[in-house]
DNA sequence: CGGGTATTGTTCATTATTGCACGGATACCT
DNA sequence: AGGTATCCGTGCAATAATGAACAATACCCG
């Protein structure tokens, strides 16, 4: 049973009880009908109306098929509504993804989202492979480092995430708080187990801090924040890190260099969407609020 | 939501994830899937897929159109499968007209049909106004008199009906039975209310019997029966209905001018089903066998 | 009885849809 | 790494669907 149009045609003229009026309804002309009703008999091999001078009524298979294509058209309706409402409206899966180092600044910011927006669920991912939205495993990703450059990607400046030089209370109780950016080579630092980590405050431990300084290398970055409240030396965390950690005490002020560019990244069949323009411009203003200067 | 084709189309391209796919299935070309895509989801707007190098995969809004279309598609199937087999097969209504006086011979036909045929409802349909096949009031009409020359009506000849004329025991006790047809102008007759019939028996007892001898004048034929049963004179009646009362004795030899010619009546667009065809088939042989002369 | 208005049905010109060919890109396999 | 297969996207020509006009018929109403 295909063409589902002449099905249409042929459900309206059954409404109607006229060629004419199911014209008009459907907007064709009326010999366009007689054509779908022929054709779709003929395919069929049964009449599925009478025709009269005073219009076509529908036989038993007419009768039967006007009742299915009510449906189907009630369904068809309902389906263009929800279709057309989920477009404008903010509600279903918003899928968001970024790094795992990200997750202590986004949750918080995430779940006022949802708040906001009762009819939303967030489903918010972290995990060693990417994400990609292009499958559409995603709506919104935030990436960190380069600007991001695929086809069908819409990207936006986020914000430069401040990352600070912090000693953790146990470290401090141990080995002292460091006196300054002069005192730093008599400490020692939690590092990073990819020497390629082209993150900028890791390539500035590379030039600054001597191999033997680093006595615990971790591979997450989530570890490294373990690792710093441990005492296990001093390590970078970004700066909401540190604010939600009172153990943790900034070593040094920190280096513009150190900053982490982040971006708003989403497909271009959902970026338009107020769904995702909704969350982008609520990530935007959370990042204004936790970090103006940028 | 018009332009079902399109929903169709989108459909297929959910179930099989790939434009090049679905076109294949929809035996289409790919570009022409593409454009329904396109357009459906202009017209919505709402992107319904994700395009990327393998192909498309459903948003929320073309799963939630997969599920909904997958159900029409069902409903589809089975309508056709439905309707197709009803074509093929004797089932439904089978509704057949005939004016009153054909009654006691059509009932046990038609009963042996419903019979023969479980599926089959019988409606059997008289009444002073006549039932029009153009209509779809009735798949099967038997008319009298003049062959009947509708367009869109297909016209085969049925049987001559013979007519008797008869008495009742109940008048033959009180006036006796004539004794030839020379013996009739002594006797009394059940008439007809309506001058104009053109029934080839009313017309030979205009020409043969006086008014006067007409003292029971009925409209209905059905009344005849009862009037002639009752005693009223002698009547005119169908061969079947005196076989049906044992109190009804044949007057004198029927003569073949009185004979009533029927017409099996169907509509063109009806013609051609199986199950008229069936009745139609049933009918004929009923005739055969109720005077095998004609 | 006769004109007016509804309907269906058919033919021809127009329009829209479709199919085809090609280009470009990505993924996969060797 | 390179070749191959599969996919999507777009311009152009062929085709099929559509729309307009006209004919024919039945019905309604005065």
């Amino acid at each position: 049973m295909d063409n589902w149009d002449e099905i249409r045609t042929a459900y309206q003229v059954a409404r109607c009880g006229t060629v004419s009026g199911a014209a008009e309804v459907l907007g064709v002309h009326h010999a366009t009908v007689i054509r779908h009703i022929d054709a779709l008999e003929a395919r069929l091999g049964v009449k599925l109306f009478q025709r009269h001078s005073r219009g076509y009524t529908a036989t038993e298979a007419g009768a039967d098929l006007l009742q299915v294509a009510k449906a189907t058209d009630d369904q068809f309706t309902q389906l263009a509504g929800r279709i057309k409402g989920q477009g404008e409206g903010v509600s279903g899966d918003l899928i968001v993804t970024s790094l795992e180092f990200l997750s202590p600044f986004l949750t918080p910011v995430l779940m006022a989202f949802q708040e906001a927006h009762a009819k939303v669920t967030i489903r918010f991912l972290t995990g060693e492979r990417l994400f990609r939205l292009e499958y559409g495993e995603a709506h919104v990703a935030i990436r960190a480092g380069e600007q991001p450059d695929q086809p069908d990607n819409v990207v936006q400046e986020f914000f430069a995430m401040p990352i600070r030089l912090v000693a953790s209370d146990a470290y401090i109780a141990k080995h002292g708080m460091p006196a300054g950016e002069a005192d730093l080579g008599a400490h020692y630092f939690v590092g990073s187990d990819d020497q390629d980590s082209r993150a900028p405050f890791n390539i500035w431990m590379r030039d600054n801090v001597t191999p033997d300084q680093q006595k615990f290398l971790t591979t997450a970055s989530r570890n490294v924040v373990d690792a710093v409240i441990a005492g296990a030396g001093l390590g970078f965390v970004p700066d909401v890190v540190m604010q939600l950690h009172p153990n943790l005490h900034e070593v040094m002020p920190a280096k513009d260099e150190w900053k982490v560019p982040l971006w708003l990244v989403t497909h271009v069949d959902l970026h338009r969407t107020t769904k995702v323009q909704a969350c982008l411009t609520h990530l935007k203003d959370a990042a204004k609020a936790a970090c103006p200067a940028t």
